[in-house]
DNA sequence: TGCACTAGTTACGTCAACTGCACTAATGGA
DNA sequence: TCCATTAGTGCAGTTGACGTAACTAGTGCA
């Protein structure tokens, strides 16, 4: 795809996904509508994600003023994550996202998968907060 | 990441991102939203997908009762892809972002866009709808 | 002295997703 | 006769996202 003009989408939906793109992102923002968390407490509540692409999005949503970034200089050293008013009025989105998966029909999902080999395996909590 | 147990997540975030992943799966649901279509009509508005990854995700789409797969036997053919219930509620989720993105501060994009290289180019139409 | 801890960064390798091109069937039009 | 059309499929090639491992600083603890 890459980008062929703008790096801003005029669409919404299309900027909502430039910035929330990938699994994990939306599940780091799941986590982080519980309340603010550190490096570590995400990195555990998101089984299997490295410490590599949680940086990642993380620097994009502090970037993009979704997150804010708090560093305690202590030993051993402190970072919390925090959303921001603007990464908080994801929750309507989140909880859009929720209320429709629980309207799917399951279907025989055993079966007939041919999902993507991505996506989350943890999901440690509904947050259906 | 890849699935290491269940392969329907329990999260319904999760469970929305299992079918939804990518880019395109998304936008292919905006164009949808404004009616039905067929195959080529949604290969031309999502300016850069390939008739591979528009039959994919269509395809995953069929399997979930997303969308309903219309065959006319005419020469030349012709495919209808048509939202079920279950596709047309997914309406509020994506007006969400479209709600969310609007609010969205703009920061000056040109110079700080760490972006996937991934992600809308055409954006035909904001599908505020 | 040496290991553990946090919150990363960097290099490196892998693997899957995606793209492009070619090709199909059956028919209409030039 | 040849080309265009639709809705794909198959193959090959590329990209880039993601994971793993190693390494950092400064201090606490054994």
């Amino acid at each position: 795809m890459t980008f062929s003009g703008t790096p801003w989408p005029e669409c919404g939906i299309a900027r909502f996904l430039t910035l929330l793109d990938g699994p994990w992102a939306t599940l780091i923002i799941r986590e982080l509508l519980t309340g603010p968390a550190r490096f570590t407490e995400l990195r555990d509540a998101l089984t299997g994600i490295s410490a590599h692409t949680l940086t990642n999005r993380l620097r994009r949503f502090e970037t993009y003023g979704l997150v804010t970034r708090t560093v305690y200089a202590e030993i051993p050293p402190r970072v919390v994550y925090e959303l921001t008013a603007s990464g908080e009025a994801l929750r309507p989105v989140l909880e859009a996202m929720n209320t429709w998966a629980a309207t799917v029909p399951m279907i025989d999902a055993e079966s007939a998968v041919p999902l993507p080999a991505s996506c989350v395996t943890g999901a440690t909590e509904p947050a259906s907060a």
